[in-house]
DNA sequence: AATTTAAGTGTTTAAATCACATTTAACAAA
DNA sequence: TTTGTTAAATGTGATTTAAACACTTAAATT
Protein backbone atom coordinates (compact mmCIF):
# COMPACT_ATOMS: atom_id res chain seq x y z
CA UNK A 1 0.00 0.00 0.00
CA UNK A 2 1.36 3.55 -0.51
CA UNK A 3 1.96 4.88 2.18
CA UNK A 4 0.29 8.21 3.28
CA UNK A 5 1.58 11.27 5.13
CA UNK A 6 0.50 10.87 8.14
CA UNK A 7 2.19 7.39 8.45
CA UNK A 8 5.41 7.84 6.52
CA UNK A 9 8.76 8.37 8.79
CA UNK A 10 10.62 11.94 9.01
CA UNK A 11 14.25 11.51 8.97
CA UNK A 12 17.47 13.97 8.65
CA UNK A 13 18.33 15.03 5.67
CA UNK A 14 22.38 16.27 5.86
CA UNK A 15 24.13 17.95 2.86
CA UNK A 16 27.99 17.34 1.77
CA UNK A 17 30.38 19.35 -0.02
CA UNK A 18 32.76 18.71 -2.42
CA UNK A 19 34.71 21.41 -2.47
CA UNK A 20 36.63 21.87 -5.88
CA UNK A 21 39.86 24.01 -6.15
CA UNK A 22 42.67 24.46 -8.31
CA UNK A 23 46.17 25.22 -7.69
CA UNK A 24 49.02 25.65 -10.41
CA UNK A 25 48.74 21.96 -11.18
CA UNK A 26 46.92 19.94 -8.87
CA UNK A 27 43.29 19.24 -8.43
CA UNK A 28 42.43 19.81 -5.02
CA UNK A 29 39.42 19.60 -2.26
CA UNK A 30 38.68 21.25 1.18
CA UNK A 31 38.61 19.15 3.84
CA UNK A 32 37.74 20.02 7.30
CA UNK A 33 38.55 18.52 11.22
CA UNK A 34 34.90 17.88 12.06
CA UNK A 35 34.24 19.61 15.68
CA UNK A 36 31.23 17.62 16.53
CA UNK A 37 30.43 14.13 17.40
CA UNK A 38 30.27 11.46 15.93
CA UNK A 39 33.47 11.10 14.82
CA UNK A 40 34.93 14.48 16.10
CA UNK A 41 38.13 15.29 15.13
CA UNK A 42 38.01 13.62 11.99
CA UNK A 43 38.94 14.77 8.33
CA UNK A 44 34.82 15.11 6.45
CA UNK A 45 33.16 17.00 3.86
CA UNK A 46 32.24 20.50 4.48
CA UNK A 47 28.53 19.91 5.37
CA UNK A 48 25.53 20.62 7.41
CA UNK A 49 21.83 20.15 8.12
CA UNK A 50 18.53 21.01 5.46
CA UNK A 51 16.03 23.26 7.15
CA UNK A 52 13.09 22.87 6.65
CA UNK A 53 12.12 26.23 4.85
CA UNK A 54 15.31 25.99 2.11
CA UNK A 55 15.58 23.47 -0.60
CA UNK A 56 18.81 21.71 -0.97
CA UNK A 57 20.32 24.38 -3.50
CA UNK A 58 19.49 27.06 -1.26
CA UNK A 59 21.05 24.66 1.79
CA UNK A 60 24.12 23.83 -0.57
CA UNK A 61 24.92 27.64 -1.44
CA UNK A 62 23.72 28.86 2.52
CA UNK A 63 26.75 26.55 3.63
CA UNK A 64 29.17 27.37 1.33
CA UNK A 65 28.40 31.09 1.86
CA UNK A 66 28.81 30.89 5.43
CA UNK A 67 32.02 28.80 5.07
CA UNK A 68 33.88 30.96 2.43
CA UNK A 69 31.51 34.61 2.01
CA UNK A 70 31.46 33.81 -2.02
CA UNK A 71 28.31 34.34 -3.52
CA UNK A 72 27.90 32.79 -6.80
CA UNK A 73 29.89 29.38 -6.82
CA UNK A 74 29.13 26.50 -9.17
CA UNK A 75 27.47 23.96 -7.61
CA UNK A 76 25.38 20.80 -8.77
CA UNK A 77 23.82 18.15 -7.13
CA UNK A 78 25.31 15.02 -6.93
CA UNK A 79 23.66 12.14 -5.37
CA UNK A 80 21.49 11.68 -2.23
CA UNK A 81 23.25 8.74 -0.01
CA UNK A 82 21.07 6.89 2.23
CA UNK A 83 22.83 3.93 3.85
CA UNK A 84 21.03 2.76 7.21
CA UNK A 85 23.93 2.85 8.96
CA UNK A 86 26.14 5.76 7.05
CA UNK A 87 25.98 8.07 10.07
CA UNK A 88 26.24 6.09 13.39
CA UNK A 89 24.70 9.32 15.14
CA UNK A 90 21.68 9.28 13.97
CA UNK A 91 19.49 8.00 10.93
CA UNK A 92 20.62 10.78 8.30
CA UNK A 93 20.84 11.08 5.13
CA UNK A 94 22.64 12.98 2.94
CA UNK A 95 22.64 15.35 -0.65
CA UNK A 96 25.97 15.66 -1.52
CA UNK A 97 26.83 18.53 -3.77
CA UNK A 98 29.89 19.32 -5.57
CA UNK A 99 31.54 23.37 -5.99
CA UNK A 100 33.84 24.62 -7.90
CA UNK A 101 35.50 27.74 -6.65
CA UNK A 102 38.58 29.16 -8.20
CA UNK A 103 42.04 29.78 -6.92
CA UNK A 104 42.24 33.14 -6.40
CA UNK A 105 39.67 33.14 -4.15
CA UNK A 106 41.06 30.51 -2.20
CA UNK A 107 42.97 31.82 0.31
CA UNK A 108 40.22 33.43 2.73
CA UNK A 109 38.29 29.93 2.47
CA UNK A 110 41.22 28.12 3.69
CA UNK A 111 41.75 30.58 6.66
CA UNK A 112 38.30 31.01 7.88
CA UNK A 113 36.43 29.56 10.89
CA UNK A 114 37.23 26.33 10.51
CA UNK A 115 40.42 24.65 10.37
CA UNK A 116 39.72 23.92 6.51
CA UNK A 117 42.87 22.44 4.63
CA UNK A 118 43.44 21.99 0.81
CA UNK A 119 44.05 18.24 0.08
CA UNK A 120 45.09 17.00 -3.55
CA UNK A 121 42.82 14.73 -4.33
CA UNK A 122 44.83 11.93 -5.09
CA UNK A 123 46.75 12.75 -1.57
CA UNK A 124 43.49 13.76 0.80
CA UNK A 125 42.80 11.83 4.21
CA UNK A 126 40.61 8.87 4.76
CA UNK A 127 37.33 10.68 5.77
CA UNK A 128 34.52 9.65 8.13
CA UNK A 129 31.42 8.02 7.05
CA UNK A 130 30.88 7.57 3.49
CA UNK A 131 31.96 10.90 2.53
CA UNK A 132 35.06 8.91 0.74
CA UNK A 133 32.37 7.96 -1.60
CA UNK A 134 30.79 10.97 -2.08
CA UNK A 135 34.49 12.40 -3.31
CA UNK A 136 34.84 9.31 -5.26
CA UNK A 137 31.85 10.12 -7.33
CA UNK A 138 32.32 13.93 -7.81
CA UNK A 139 35.49 13.26 -9.32
CA UNK A 140 33.57 11.09 -11.86
CA UNK A 141 31.23 13.86 -12.21
CA UNK A 142 33.54 16.26 -12.52
CA UNK A 143 35.51 14.39 -15.28
CA UNK A 144 32.49 13.55 -17.78
CA UNK A 145 30.97 17.35 -16.84
CA UNK A 146 34.18 19.30 -18.34
CA UNK A 147 34.61 17.87 -21.41
CA UNK A 148 31.11 18.77 -22.10
CA UNK A 149 30.72 21.91 -20.45
CA UNK A 150 32.69 24.96 -19.97
CA UNK A 151 32.81 24.61 -16.62
CA UNK A 152 36.23 23.83 -15.82
CA UNK A 153 37.07 27.77 -16.09
CA UNK A 154 35.27 27.86 -13.13
CA UNK A 155 37.87 26.62 -11.26
CA UNK A 156 40.32 29.13 -13.07
CA UNK A 157 41.21 33.02 -12.52
CA UNK A 158 39.11 35.26 -14.86
CA UNK A 159 42.38 35.20 -16.98
CA UNK A 160 44.61 32.31 -17.35
CA UNK A 161 46.64 30.84 -20.10
CA UNK A 162 46.36 28.40 -22.20
CA UNK A 163 48.47 26.37 -20.64
CA UNK A 164 46.66 26.80 -16.84
CA UNK A 165 44.07 25.70 -18.97
CA UNK A 166 45.48 22.58 -20.08
CA UNK A 167 46.95 21.64 -16.95
CA UNK A 168 43.43 22.05 -15.42
CA UNK A 169 42.45 19.28 -17.60
CA UNK A 170 45.02 17.47 -17.00
CA UNK A 171 44.49 17.19 -14.01
CA UNK A 172 40.97 16.79 -14.07
CA UNK A 173 41.13 14.47 -16.47
CA UNK A 174 44.24 13.00 -14.95
CA UNK A 175 46.18 12.67 -18.17
CA UNK A 176 48.74 13.82 -20.05
CA UNK A 177 47.23 15.99 -23.60
CA UNK A 178 49.01 17.15 -25.83
CA UNK A 179 49.75 20.91 -26.31
CA UNK A 180 49.01 21.47 -29.71
CA UNK A 181 46.11 19.38 -29.92
CA UNK A 182 44.58 20.88 -26.80
CA UNK A 183 44.99 24.62 -28.04
CA UNK A 184 43.63 23.85 -31.50
CA UNK A 185 40.50 22.38 -30.24
CA UNK A 186 40.17 24.98 -27.81
CA UNK A 187 40.73 27.40 -30.42
CA UNK A 188 38.08 25.78 -32.36
CA UNK A 189 35.72 26.37 -30.09
CA UNK A 190 36.20 29.72 -30.35
CA UNK A 191 34.69 31.12 -26.60
CA UNK A 192 37.83 32.62 -25.53
CA UNK A 193 38.96 36.19 -25.89
CA UNK A 194 42.71 36.34 -26.01
CA UNK A 195 43.86 39.72 -24.20
CA UNK A 196 46.76 41.99 -25.22
CA UNK A 197 47.90 41.21 -21.75
CA UNK A 198 50.87 38.69 -21.19
CA UNK A 199 51.65 36.84 -18.40
CA UNK A 200 55.33 37.34 -17.47
CA UNK A 201 55.13 35.23 -14.59
CA UNK A 202 56.18 31.78 -16.34
CA UNK A 203 58.83 32.69 -19.40
CA UNK A 204 60.75 35.66 -20.69
CA UNK A 205 58.90 35.97 -23.81
CA UNK A 206 55.37 35.61 -21.51
CA UNK A 207 52.02 33.79 -22.75
CA UNK A 208 48.77 35.35 -23.28
CA UNK A 209 46.30 35.60 -21.09
CA UNK A 210 42.65 34.38 -22.11
CA UNK A 211 39.24 35.03 -20.70
CA UNK A 212 36.63 32.64 -21.00
CA UNK A 213 33.91 34.62 -23.17
CA UNK A 214 30.52 33.38 -21.61
CA UNK A 215 28.19 35.75 -23.72
CA UNK A 216 29.71 34.37 -27.03
CA UNK A 217 29.11 30.62 -25.19
CA UNK A 218 25.63 31.26 -24.27
CA UNK A 219 24.95 32.24 -28.08
CA UNK A 220 26.60 29.59 -29.38
CA UNK A 221 24.74 27.37 -27.22
CA UNK A 222 21.55 29.30 -28.48
CA UNK A 223 22.63 28.24 -31.64
CA UNK A 224 22.46 24.43 -31.07
CA UNK A 225 26.29 24.80 -30.61
CA UNK A 226 27.74 21.81 -28.61
CA UNK A 227 30.58 22.11 -26.23
CA UNK A 228 32.99 19.02 -26.27
CA UNK A 229 36.69 19.17 -25.04
CA UNK B 1 27.63 27.84 12.80
CA UNK B 2 27.38 23.93 11.70
CA UNK B 3 23.92 22.79 12.56
CA UNK B 4 24.37 19.88 15.39
CA UNK B 5 21.55 16.64 15.30
CA UNK B 6 19.30 17.98 17.76
CA UNK B 7 18.39 21.07 16.61
CA UNK B 8 18.52 19.86 12.99
CA UNK B 9 14.66 19.59 10.84
CA UNK B 10 13.43 16.45 10.19
CA UNK B 11 11.47 16.39 7.15
CA UNK B 12 9.29 13.54 5.17
CA UNK B 13 11.25 11.93 2.26
CA UNK B 14 9.06 10.35 -1.07
CA UNK B 15 10.70 8.60 -3.24
CA UNK B 16 9.09 8.38 -7.07
CA UNK B 17 9.54 6.34 -9.62
CA UNK B 18 9.71 6.61 -13.62
CA UNK B 19 9.18 3.70 -14.81
CA UNK B 20 10.01 2.91 -18.81
CA UNK B 21 8.84 0.00 -20.90
CA UNK B 22 9.13 -0.25 -24.62
CA UNK B 23 6.61 -1.24 -26.82
CA UNK B 24 7.11 -1.51 -30.89
CA UNK B 25 7.92 1.49 -31.17
CA UNK B 26 7.25 3.53 -28.91
CA UNK B 27 9.40 4.60 -25.26
CA UNK B 28 6.61 4.60 -22.67
CA UNK B 29 6.41 5.87 -19.06
CA UNK B 30 4.00 4.40 -15.96
CA UNK B 31 1.78 6.43 -14.70
CA UNK B 32 -1.18 6.17 -11.86
CA UNK B 33 -3.86 7.74 -10.85
CA UNK B 34 -3.41 9.13 -7.41
CA UNK B 35 -5.50 7.81 -4.66
CA UNK B 36 -4.96 9.93 -1.90
CA UNK B 37 -5.40 13.10 -1.46
CA UNK B 38 -4.16 16.23 -1.99
CA UNK B 39 -4.23 15.82 -5.84
CA UNK B 40 -6.15 12.55 -5.53
CA UNK B 41 -7.53 11.41 -9.20
CA UNK B 42 -4.34 13.55 -11.36
CA UNK B 43 -1.73 11.25 -13.12
CA UNK B 44 1.32 10.66 -11.15
CA UNK B 45 4.06 8.86 -10.91
CA UNK B 46 4.60 5.30 -8.83
CA UNK B 47 5.83 6.65 -5.31
CA UNK B 48 5.89 6.28 -1.72
CA UNK B 49 7.93 7.14 1.16
CA UNK B 50 11.30 5.81 2.52
CA UNK B 51 10.94 3.96 5.61
CA UNK B 52 13.33 4.88 8.48
CA UNK B 53 14.86 0.66 8.60
CA UNK B 54 15.81 0.77 4.43
CA UNK B 55 18.08 2.61 2.07
CA UNK B 56 16.34 4.57 -1.14
CA UNK B 57 17.78 1.60 -3.49
CA UNK B 58 15.89 -0.63 -0.89
CA UNK B 59 13.08 1.95 -1.10
CA UNK B 60 12.73 2.26 -4.28
CA UNK B 61 12.80 -1.65 -5.37
CA UNK B 62 10.01 -2.06 -2.81
CA UNK B 63 7.61 0.14 -4.27
CA UNK B 64 8.26 -0.98 -7.87
CA UNK B 65 8.28 -4.78 -6.59
CA UNK B 66 4.88 -4.04 -4.94
CA UNK B 67 3.32 -2.48 -7.92
CA UNK B 68 4.53 -4.96 -10.22
CA UNK B 69 5.72 -7.92 -8.61
CA UNK B 70 9.16 -8.10 -10.95
CA UNK B 71 12.50 -8.34 -9.14
CA UNK B 72 15.33 -7.05 -10.94
CA UNK B 73 14.50 -4.53 -12.39
CA UNK B 74 17.07 -2.19 -13.60
CA UNK B 75 16.86 1.02 -11.16
CA UNK B 76 19.02 4.07 -11.05
CA UNK B 77 18.61 7.52 -8.63
CA UNK B 78 17.70 10.74 -10.79
CA UNK B 79 17.70 13.39 -8.73
CA UNK B 80 16.30 14.53 -5.27
CA UNK B 81 13.82 17.48 -5.91
CA UNK B 82 13.33 19.92 -2.71
CA UNK B 83 10.85 22.82 -3.66
CA UNK B 84 9.88 24.21 -0.53
CA UNK B 85 6.17 23.80 -1.64
CA UNK B 86 6.36 20.63 -4.12
CA UNK B 87 3.82 19.13 -2.23
CA UNK B 88 1.44 21.36 -1.16
CA UNK B 89 0.18 18.68 2.08
CA UNK B 90 2.93 18.94 3.76
CA UNK B 91 6.85 19.84 3.55
CA UNK B 92 8.17 16.36 1.11
CA UNK B 93 11.67 16.12 -0.97
CA UNK B 94 11.51 13.27 -3.27
CA UNK B 95 14.28 11.35 -4.29
CA UNK B 96 13.40 10.26 -8.07
CA UNK B 97 14.69 6.83 -9.47
CA UNK B 98 13.84 5.44 -12.95
CA UNK B 99 13.65 2.31 -13.58
CA UNK B 100 13.43 -0.09 -16.74
CA UNK B 101 10.94 -2.94 -18.03
CA UNK B 102 10.89 -4.81 -20.57
CA UNK B 103 7.74 -5.30 -22.57
CA UNK B 104 7.02 -8.75 -21.97
CA UNK B 105 6.49 -8.32 -18.42
CA UNK B 106 4.12 -5.38 -19.34
CA UNK B 107 0.95 -6.81 -19.01
CA UNK B 108 0.59 -7.90 -15.51
CA UNK B 109 1.98 -4.30 -14.60
CA UNK B 110 -0.57 -2.50 -15.97
CA UNK B 111 -3.22 -4.47 -14.84
CA UNK B 112 -2.49 -4.59 -10.82
CA UNK B 113 -3.99 -3.41 -8.57
CA UNK B 114 -3.72 0.51 -9.47
CA UNK B 115 -5.26 2.13 -12.19
CA UNK B 116 -1.85 2.40 -14.21
CA UNK B 117 -1.74 2.68 -17.59
CA UNK B 118 1.04 2.97 -20.35
CA UNK B 119 2.01 6.58 -21.69
CA UNK B 120 4.01 7.05 -25.10
CA UNK B 121 6.38 10.39 -23.37
CA UNK B 122 5.51 12.36 -26.20
CA UNK B 123 1.73 12.25 -25.13
CA UNK B 124 1.53 12.14 -21.37
CA UNK B 125 -1.07 14.04 -19.51
CA UNK B 126 0.56 16.69 -17.30
CA UNK B 127 1.63 15.07 -13.80
CA UNK B 128 1.41 16.47 -10.42
CA UNK B 129 3.44 18.45 -8.30
CA UNK B 130 6.91 18.27 -9.89
CA UNK B 131 6.48 14.53 -11.64
CA UNK B 132 6.37 16.54 -14.81
CA UNK B 133 9.92 17.73 -14.27
CA UNK B 134 11.56 14.38 -13.29
CA UNK B 135 9.82 12.73 -16.36
CA UNK B 136 12.17 15.38 -18.12
CA UNK B 137 15.10 15.03 -16.70
CA UNK B 138 14.49 10.98 -16.70
CA UNK B 139 14.60 10.99 -20.31
CA UNK B 140 17.59 13.22 -20.56
CA UNK B 141 19.17 11.12 -18.14
CA UNK B 142 18.12 7.62 -20.24
CA UNK B 143 19.13 9.27 -23.39
CA UNK B 144 22.60 9.81 -21.74
CA UNK B 145 22.98 6.30 -20.25
CA UNK B 146 21.85 4.39 -23.22
CA UNK B 147 24.57 5.50 -25.50
CA UNK B 148 27.47 4.20 -22.62
CA UNK B 149 26.36 1.60 -21.03
CA UNK B 150 23.97 -1.39 -22.46
CA UNK B 151 20.90 -0.37 -20.47
CA UNK B 152 18.73 -0.32 -23.48
CA UNK B 153 18.52 -4.24 -23.09
CA UNK B 154 16.58 -4.05 -20.24
CA UNK B 155 13.43 -2.49 -22.34
CA UNK B 156 13.39 -5.37 -24.55
CA UNK B 157 12.18 -8.83 -24.14
CA UNK B 158 15.72 -11.85 -24.01
CA UNK B 159 15.32 -12.44 -27.55
CA UNK B 160 14.70 -9.62 -30.16
CA UNK B 161 15.65 -8.81 -33.55
CA UNK B 162 18.02 -5.74 -34.82
CA UNK B 163 15.12 -3.84 -36.05
CA UNK B 164 13.47 -3.98 -32.78
CA UNK B 165 16.70 -2.74 -30.76
CA UNK B 166 17.16 -0.28 -33.61
CA UNK B 167 13.74 1.02 -32.93
CA UNK B 168 14.59 1.09 -29.53
CA UNK B 169 17.20 3.34 -29.67
CA UNK B 170 15.51 5.65 -32.15
CA UNK B 171 12.67 6.12 -29.56
CA UNK B 172 15.20 6.82 -26.79
CA UNK B 173 17.36 8.87 -28.90
CA UNK B 174 14.62 10.37 -30.36
CA UNK B 175 15.87 10.61 -33.53
CA UNK B 176 15.91 8.13 -36.89
CA UNK B 177 19.20 6.14 -37.17
CA UNK B 178 20.87 4.60 -40.37
CA UNK B 179 19.99 0.93 -40.68
CA UNK B 180 23.24 -0.25 -42.16
CA UNK B 181 25.07 1.95 -39.50
CA UNK B 182 23.34 1.16 -36.53
CA UNK B 183 24.25 -2.58 -37.42
CA UNK B 184 27.79 -2.13 -38.11
CA UNK B 185 27.99 -0.54 -34.95
CA UNK B 186 26.14 -2.66 -32.80
CA UNK B 187 27.90 -6.17 -34.49
CA UNK B 188 31.49 -4.29 -33.58
CA UNK B 189 30.44 -4.21 -30.03
CA UNK B 190 30.65 -7.96 -30.09
CA UNK B 191 28.46 -8.38 -26.79
CA UNK B 192 25.62 -9.85 -28.69
CA UNK B 193 24.34 -13.87 -29.56
CA UNK B 194 23.12 -14.05 -32.91
CA UNK B 195 20.71 -17.13 -32.20
CA UNK B 196 19.70 -19.88 -35.02
CA UNK B 197 15.89 -18.87 -34.58
CA UNK B 198 14.08 -15.72 -36.31
CA UNK B 199 11.09 -13.96 -36.07
CA UNK B 200 8.56 -14.65 -38.81
CA UNK B 201 5.99 -11.82 -37.90
CA UNK B 202 7.41 -8.95 -39.68
CA UNK B 203 8.44 -10.75 -42.92
CA UNK B 204 8.62 -13.72 -45.11
CA UNK B 205 12.44 -13.40 -44.91
CA UNK B 206 12.65 -13.29 -41.28
CA UNK B 207 14.68 -11.36 -39.14
CA UNK B 208 17.06 -13.21 -37.19
CA UNK B 209 16.97 -12.88 -32.81
CA UNK B 210 19.68 -12.15 -30.79
CA UNK B 211 20.21 -12.18 -27.28
CA UNK B 212 22.45 -9.50 -25.08
CA UNK B 213 25.48 -11.53 -23.82
CA UNK B 214 26.33 -10.15 -20.46
CA UNK B 215 28.89 -12.85 -19.74
CA UNK B 216 30.81 -11.21 -22.84
CA UNK B 217 30.14 -7.84 -22.20
CA UNK B 218 31.36 -8.05 -18.81
CA UNK B 219 34.57 -9.60 -19.48
CA UNK B 220 35.17 -6.82 -22.14
CA UNK B 221 34.41 -4.00 -19.22
CA UNK B 222 36.99 -6.18 -17.31
CA UNK B 223 39.68 -5.88 -20.00
CA UNK B 224 39.27 -1.73 -20.27
CA UNK B 225 36.36 -2.08 -23.32
CA UNK B 226 34.13 1.12 -23.27
CA UNK B 227 30.57 0.85 -24.68
CA UNK B 228 29.48 3.54 -26.96
CA UNK B 229 26.39 3.08 -29.57
C1' DA C 1 75.89 38.98 -29.98
C1' DA C 2 74.95 34.53 -28.11
C1' DT C 3 72.29 31.79 -25.07
C1' DT C 4 68.40 30.33 -22.69
C1' DT C 5 63.52 29.35 -21.81
C1' DA C 6 59.00 28.58 -22.59
C1' DA C 7 55.46 30.05 -26.16
C1' DG C 8 53.56 29.44 -30.36
C1' DT C 9 52.47 27.23 -34.58
C1' DG C 10 50.83 23.04 -39.10
C1' DT C 11 51.04 18.87 -41.36
C1' DT C 12 50.64 14.14 -41.98
C1' DT C 13 48.48 9.79 -40.94
C1' DA C 14 45.22 6.82 -38.97
C1' DA C 15 40.69 5.94 -37.40
C1' DA C 16 35.94 6.56 -37.14
C1' DT C 17 31.85 7.83 -39.22
C1' DC C 18 28.69 8.49 -42.83
C1' DA C 19 26.14 7.80 -47.07
C1' DC C 20 24.64 4.81 -50.13
C1' DA C 21 22.60 0.24 -53.49
C1' DT C 22 22.26 -4.43 -54.39
C1' DT C 23 21.43 -9.13 -53.32
C1' DT C 24 19.04 -12.84 -50.71
C1' DA C 25 15.65 -15.66 -48.28
C1' DA C 26 11.05 -17.03 -47.66
C1' DC C 27 6.58 -17.15 -48.89
C1' DA C 28 2.43 -16.30 -51.97
C1' DA C 29 0.18 -16.23 -56.14
C1' DA C 30 -0.25 -17.47 -60.78
C1' DT D 1 7.52 -24.55 -60.83
C1' DT D 2 8.05 -20.07 -61.98
C1' DT D 3 7.46 -15.33 -60.86
C1' DG D 4 6.57 -11.55 -57.83
C1' DT D 5 6.74 -9.39 -53.42
C1' DT D 6 8.61 -7.98 -49.05
C1' DA D 7 11.73 -6.97 -45.73
C1' DA D 8 16.46 -8.70 -44.22
C1' DA D 9 21.16 -8.88 -44.95
C1' DT D 10 25.41 -7.39 -46.59
C1' DG D 11 30.03 -4.15 -48.15
C1' DT D 12 32.47 -0.21 -50.07
C1' DG D 13 34.16 4.30 -50.96
C1' DA D 14 34.00 9.21 -49.35
C1' DT D 15 34.32 12.32 -45.75
C1' DT D 16 35.24 13.81 -41.33
C1' DT D 17 37.45 13.70 -37.11
C1' DA D 18 41.10 12.56 -33.97
C1' DA D 19 46.00 11.54 -33.00
C1' DA D 20 50.83 11.88 -33.53
C1' DC D 21 54.46 14.53 -34.15
C1' DA D 22 59.07 18.80 -34.13
C1' DC D 23 60.60 23.06 -35.27
C1' DT D 24 60.56 28.27 -35.01
C1' DT D 25 59.94 32.57 -32.45
C1' DA D 26 60.03 36.12 -28.97
C1' DA D 27 62.11 38.18 -25.22
C1' DA D 28 65.05 38.43 -21.31
C1' DT D 29 69.88 37.26 -19.53
C1' DT D 30 74.74 37.03 -19.86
Amino acid sequence: MLSTYSTADKVLLALDCIIFGFDQHELKILLIKRDFEPEKGKWSLIGGFLKRTETLDEAANRILQHLSGLDDIYLEQLYTFSEVDRDPGERTLSTAYYALINSENHKQVASGAYSAQWFNIKEAPSLIFDHGQMVEKAILRLRRRAVTKPIGFELLPEKFTMLQLQKLYEAILDEKLDKRNFINKVNALDILIKLDEKDMTSSRKGSYLYQFDKQKYDQKIEEGFTFKL
